[in-house]
RNA sequence: GUGCCCGUAGCUCAGUUGGAUAGAGCGUUUGACUACGAAUCAAAAGGUCGGGAGUUCGAAUCUCUCCGGGCACGCCA
């Protein structure tokens, strides 16, 4: 039970009397903007046009038919708006012993059943730092994961590492002129990104530096022993290092498959590419063109013979899709790269993919730092692991001021710091710039990860407080305003799941946690539950127990822990 | 220059398949712990929804135009 199917149920009783499909109707109704007016509002003056009718007769006769459905407590007609009240009781009732029961199926009506999606998310280039700003296509992709599994679908998370690329042959390069041995196993990332800003700096000055970073890349392509040994102790440093930011932010891979791995995958994209008259010379570089399509050229092999991404990507995709058996391929990475995915996803569908049609750049925006673009070529970098060090610490402070008596508080501070971070981000629109800023992020009041995580604890305690008691709403206590509000919210979750799924946007089921949770405190604050008669005592209880149960699912859909106690 | 994205309260953002009086949080001011967890709750103050024009019963939402900010525009990813 849910509120889809009383809109479903209200929309069957009324469509032949306005003469549309019961889908439509059903997607007519909405949330009033003031609960006093009721539960649904279905605005008439749409119909009033066709039926020769005004709104507000519509809306009368309406109301006649819609007192019949079952459940629907009354239906009042009111300046061209029919308002709709539901039977709070046997609602909540339905509702409640299903978020207990079944916390998924109050979430997902499996819609992904039978489908294969491959997420392409985090990415970091290796040899570089883990920066903030690789933070949101970590925890955007990972929550995406989740609550797609969540909507039926089989989903495979790879990581694509940047394992190869020009970029390589100038750390080489800078490694073999200003590095030492001694000096990387020290701090790998941080001394080989020393190195590669230091390149840059260098090449300002001297261009050829470039040529030479090109050199050794298109020797490592060539299969350089030197260059090779080096690439590979490079990698092995840089994933020891990323593998311990992922444990400790609690996201997980299916694969790891670097952007090396397509080496020997590309010539029979290049070759059939060229067979199917794809393929045009520009400048001594072999190009899609794509002009037909308002889109600048697709650039497959270099001027000097070289690899480049586009082609990669292309042989990714072809892989994902057969390895994997996946018809929807997501990529997770900012925005500034939207017009190289129209260019792949263009060249696919020129190739005759049929899964073309299904590739989404899941893009999002840029990441700032107290308002500076964070450049990560003038190491103009802030570690992710810093940031999580500060908010673990900020929580630890918290937990000691608030309660010292908390047991494993390095486990829970460790919990309530990440979920700031992580919440901080997911919260917002994903197409938003983020400015970071640590007071907002060290902030743990108002709508944050520690507020959701607050409210699930509270009614942990409470529940832990009850016993086992068997819980379910009695049909003899009607829900006051705030109760049914809690309920109202919870018959809603598959919406927001949905919704979430659709947008590819975690903030819409971490806004769904945040309204949760604002009408438990509010609720809790003035209902006694343990210490109320029966049958509310049971009733309640039921309600903070299923409330509960949908916190610590909104919770792990979006990758955050869900502490019972903090 | 061309294309795309963004512009809502002092700040950060919801609301954008067109619907009723534009909502939260932070910050500010104030009130509530002998109470099941005060990382909470309640209240006050705070708005030319970037400007203008249009479409219509109705526009923060759609169209046009202008302004402001961001990103991209061939051998980096």
């Amino acid at each position: 039970m849910n509120v889809r199917s009383i809109k479903r149920a209200i929309a069957h009783a009324i469509a032949d009397a306005v003469a549309r499909p019961v889908n439509d109707v059903a997607q007519m109704l909405e949330y009033p903007p003031n609960p006093a007016l009721g539960d649904l509002a279905l605005p008439c003056f749409p119909f009033a046009r066709e039926m020769r009718k005004n709104p507000v007769q519509i809306a009368e006769e309406l109301a006649e038919r819609v007192r019949q459905v079952d459940g629907v407590e009354s239906a009042q007609a009111e300046k061209g708006f029919l308002n709709i009240r539901l039977a709070r009781a046997p609602f909540a009732q339905v509702v409640i012993e299903q978020a207990i029961a079944s916390v998924h199926d109050l979430f997902s009506s499996e819609r992904g059943r039978g489908r294969t999606a491959v997420i392409d998310y985090s990415s970091p280039n290796i040899a570089k730092p883990f920066g903030v700003g690789h933070l949101r296509s970590t925890i955007i992709g990972h929550a995406l994961k989740r609550m797609m599994r969540e909507d039926g679908w089989r989903v495979e998370g790879v990581n694509h590492l940047g394992d190869w690329g020009t970029q390589f042959g100038k750390v080489i390069a800078a490694y073999l002129k200003w590095g030492s041995e001694e000096e990387v196993r020290k701090d790998p990332v941080k001394e080989l990104f020393r190195l590669y800003v230091r390149f840059h700096q260098e090449a300002e000055s001297a261009p050829e530096l470039e040529d030479e970073g090109r050199l050794w890349f298109k020797r490592l392509e060539e299969g350089d022993p030197e260059a090779t040994r080096l690439w590979r102790w490079f990698i092995d440093e840089s994933l020891r290092a990323f593998k311990q930011v992922y444990q400790l932010l609690g996201v997980e891979f299916e694969h790891y498959i670097g952007e090396s791995f397509y080496n020997d995958k590309m010539d029979a994209i290049v070759q059939e590419l060229r067979e199917k008259g794809l393929l045009v010379e520009d400048q001594g570089a072999e190009v899609v063109d794509l002009s037909a399509y308002g889109m600048p050229p697709c650039i497959i092999v270099k001027s000097d013979g070289t690899s480049i991404y586009a082609t990669r990507d292309l042989a990714a995709a072809d892989y994902r899709h057969k390895a994997f058996g996946a018809d929807t391929l997501l990529y997770v990475v900012g925005a500034e790269q939207k017009l190289h995915f129209e260019q792949v996803f263009k060249v696919l569908e020129l190739m005759g993919r049929d899964y073309a049609k299904n590739c989404v750049h899941v893009q999002f925006g840029l990441m700032k730092f107290n308002g500076q673009r964070l450049s990560t070529r003038r190491g103009h970098v802030v570690y992710l692991e810093d940031v999580l060090q500060k908010a673990i610490e900020e929580a630890r402070a918290i937990i000691e001021e608030k309660n010292p008596g908390l047991e494993n508080k390095d486990v829970i501070a460790r919990q309530v710091g990440v979920g700031a971070v992580i919440f901080n981000d997911l919260k917002t629109y994903r197409i938003h710039e983020v400015d970071f800023r640590y007071e907002d992020v060290l902030n743990f009041d108002g709508e944050t990860g520690p507020y959701v995580q607050y409210t699930h604890a509270r009614a942990s305690s409470v529940l832990r407080k009850a016993g086992a008691d068997a819980l379910a709403w009695s049909p003899d206590y009607a829900p006051d305003d705030a109760e049914w509000a809690l309920v109202f919210l919870l018959a809603q979750a598959n919406e927001s799941l949905e919704r979430a799924v659709d947008a590819y946007d975690p903030s819409v089921m971490a806004r769904y946690a945040l309204q949760m949770c604002h009408a438990f405190n509010r609720f809790y604050h003035d209902h006694p539950i343990l210490q109320a008669d029966e049958p509310a005592r049971t009733s309640r209880l039921a309600l903070t127990r299923a409330v509960r149960e949908a916190l610590a699912k909104s919770l792990f859909l979006l990758g955050i822990e869900a502490p019972e106690e903090m």
